[in-house]
DNA sequence: ACAGGGTGTGACCCGTCTGTAACATCTGAA
DNA sequence: TTCAGATGTTACAGACGGGTCACACCCTGT
């Protein structure tokens, strides 16, 4: 199984916190969050639920937490994508659309943020304003990059395109690999040009 | 006492078998799939277990009925709309902008059978075919109306508004009605026009 | 050697879940 | 009236959910 890797996390000493994410994170994404059970979460980490009610005071914080790594996990990579296209956003902007469909190609399950937003339906609970803000970070790095690659329309470009990756990812998940997901690049390419490609 | 008057009413309107199926689709949008149980279901349906399991095999049977009724239920007003702009494919393709656009304002909860995809992790769930049938046919009226309408690229064009639409209603659930689903009419409206509008 | 904090262990509480059994009741048609 | 089928009621099985408790065990720093 996949406990491989946790064990050497254990043999390693690595904290169990950081393993409890790990675990948490990979379970919740192949099952959802209601799907699996903090008993589970913690022997998958090689832990018990005890360590893992004392690191979080309940499944909604762990989630919350879980969500949290994603969001930094994935601005991590954007700050290491700027930073090498620093000097071409427009070449930042395609390979933005490249890695997005490859990502989704590599993986059916979407995105975790996204999914966990439609699974969580209760409007206090703690990863909601986690969920929105990782969420509101990416759009606003898209239009950035819009902004810097001068297009007509930045905003109105950035919106487009975080609405057409959030839907290949959900429509992935409704349809499969030959759905409207696999036309993501080219309708992204496709709006891309039509906000401003023949600008040069 | 509070026996007879809400039994009369309630068995007078409808048969138990539709009546769970109206209530589960409330419940299930409300609540996800997994936070509804199907005693609360049928509480609500003003039934019982017993009843339901007579009509259901299973919760996960029910749930399939319930997406197949949505899926009918979509696929009537399609064709209502087909008739009523019939000779106007190109005004027909802008009313459903502004009808999807108007129908995820009025319910933040997003699109039932979408949402369901996302919360079914289980490749051989009886819901899955469902799934992809309705999602599928939602797609193909598209893209028949767009090369109704007489566009350049009428199939990339479909999928294009497909995963733009889809990822109104996720993105909605993710950051609210301030975030870029708000924009989503303003971006189709684009999209549309930079495929070509009218062939010319 | 000692103390203390983080961790492991097993049991437990209490509620809810899906699904079933046995029996009572109602309804509509012959 | 009588009978069959659909429905209602209650109780239960068996599993699992989140969350807590008491206590034993390390390991590390002093």
């Amino acid at each position: 199984m996949s406990k491989g890797p946790v064990k050497e996390c254990v043999r390693s000493r690595t904290p169990p916190r950081e393993r409890i994410i790990e675990t948490a994170r990979d379970l919740f994404h192949k099952h959802g969050l209601r799907g699996v059970g903090v008993d589970a979460i913690a022997e998958a980490a090689g832990t018990n639920k005890m360590t893992l009610y004392r690191h979080f005071g309940s499944k909604d914080d762990l989630i919350a937490a879980c969500l949290t790594e994603a969001g930094r996990e994935a601005a991590q990579e954007w700050d290491e994508w700027e930073a090498e296209f620093a000097n071409d956003p427009k070449k930042l902007l395609l390979e933005w659309i490249d890695c997005a469909m490859a990502c989704a190609v590599e993986d059916p399950r979407g995105c975790d943020i996204a999914n966990a937003a439609v699974e969580i339906t209760e409007p206090d609970h703690p990863a909601r304003k986690v969920i929105a803000q990782v969420k509101t970070d990416h759009r606003d790095r898209l239009a950035r990059i819009c902004h810097a690659a001068g297009f007509r329309d930045a905003e109105l470009l950035a919106d487009a395109l975080t609405l057409l990756v959030e839907g290949a990812r959900v429509s992935w998940q409704s349809v499969g690999p030959e759905g409207p997901g696999s036309r993501f690049v080219q309708a992204a390419q496709a709006i891309v040009a039509a906000f401003g490609g023949p600008k040069t």
